[in-house]
DNA sequence: TCCTTATTGATAATAATTATCATTATCAGT
DNA sequence: ACTGATAATGATAATTATTATCAATAAGGA
């Protein structure tokens, strides 16, 4: 049996914590686990409830000492969607585009391969500013809504 | 002496809130003033500590209640930024994507005009899902912020 | 297993946003 | 220009989200 994605992002997360000299501690273990289950990104107070599932759970302000934590380590990020602002989301390798379903909120990362070098220089002509990084997002329907 | 582009906008506003009932008042005035003439997306908190160097300034629930009004109407939007989330801008004509200063927070409009229908075809072939928005925004300095 | 100390939970403090309501001021109709 | 109906305001209370504090707990190296 071998290990599954989400196995394998909680391993190397622990590791990272563990490398920085961060005990792995349960409170910690379980928002990890709540983060890399989700198919949407939840806010902190989302991560709060969804813990409160759990027979034994951490109090909100671990929570958000945790997010802060692994947003450090750079393993998570906030993703921005109209609405409800502010999601985490895991962090993958390289540069990524993100695409949002506006009904049910499952996420899916593109990896951002697309060549918009033209564009970007265009714009840098047009307006003076010297562009160092973009975010590109894409809403809609997932293939579970479309139904 | 011709309309500034911030001159056509306020009015245009205004023609919007007289044509869906809504009265125009000395705190929308100074709430949609203070809006058109920032060349940064601002948060309510700072509309509101900018409204405070005028003479007779809005309380902070009508700024929040004047916010909730302008984006109703689609006059505003909310502008999503690495850091400090959730800027007031005002909405354009059409698809448009935004340059913003990492250093002042300066903002540009740039109209959406690239082609990128191959590349959303392609993500809608690879997930499934249906696109049908996206958000492009570039970061990067300013040429004020470049010397 | 023991010890050091990073981390936690509980809770207080702070900050941001929303709700309440008596008073004020816009503006349609004279 | 004046008047009246009522939308909107300001002041403030209530709610919600986030951060700070600190004694008690537990992770993990020895
Ligand atoms: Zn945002
Ligand atoms: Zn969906
Ligand atoms: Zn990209
Ligand atoms: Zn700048």
């Amino acid at each position: 049996m071998e290990p599954s994605t989400k196995d394998r992002i909680l391993s190397s997360w622990q590791d990272s914590l563990h490398r920085h000299g961060f005990r792995v501690t349960r409170p910690r273990q379980q928002v990890m686990e709540i983060i890399t289950s989700s198919t949407t990104a939840l806010t902190p107070q989302e991560i709060y409830q969804k813990s409160l599932e759990e027979e034994k759970f951490p109090g909100i302000a671990s929570i958000y000492r945790t997010l802060e934590m692994l947003e450090k380590l750079g393993l998570i990020q906030q993703i921005h969607q109209p609405g409800g602002c502010h999601g985490i989301w895991p962090t993958f390798e390289g540069h990524n585009h993100y695409l949002i379903c506006r009904d049910c909120g499952q996420m899916k990362v593109i990896e951002g391969n697309e060549d918009i070098t033209g564009y970007i220089s265009r714009i840098e002509d047009q307006t003076g500013y010297r562009v160092d990084d973009h975010w590109l997002q894409f809403f809609g329907t997932c293939s579970d809504c479309l139904d």
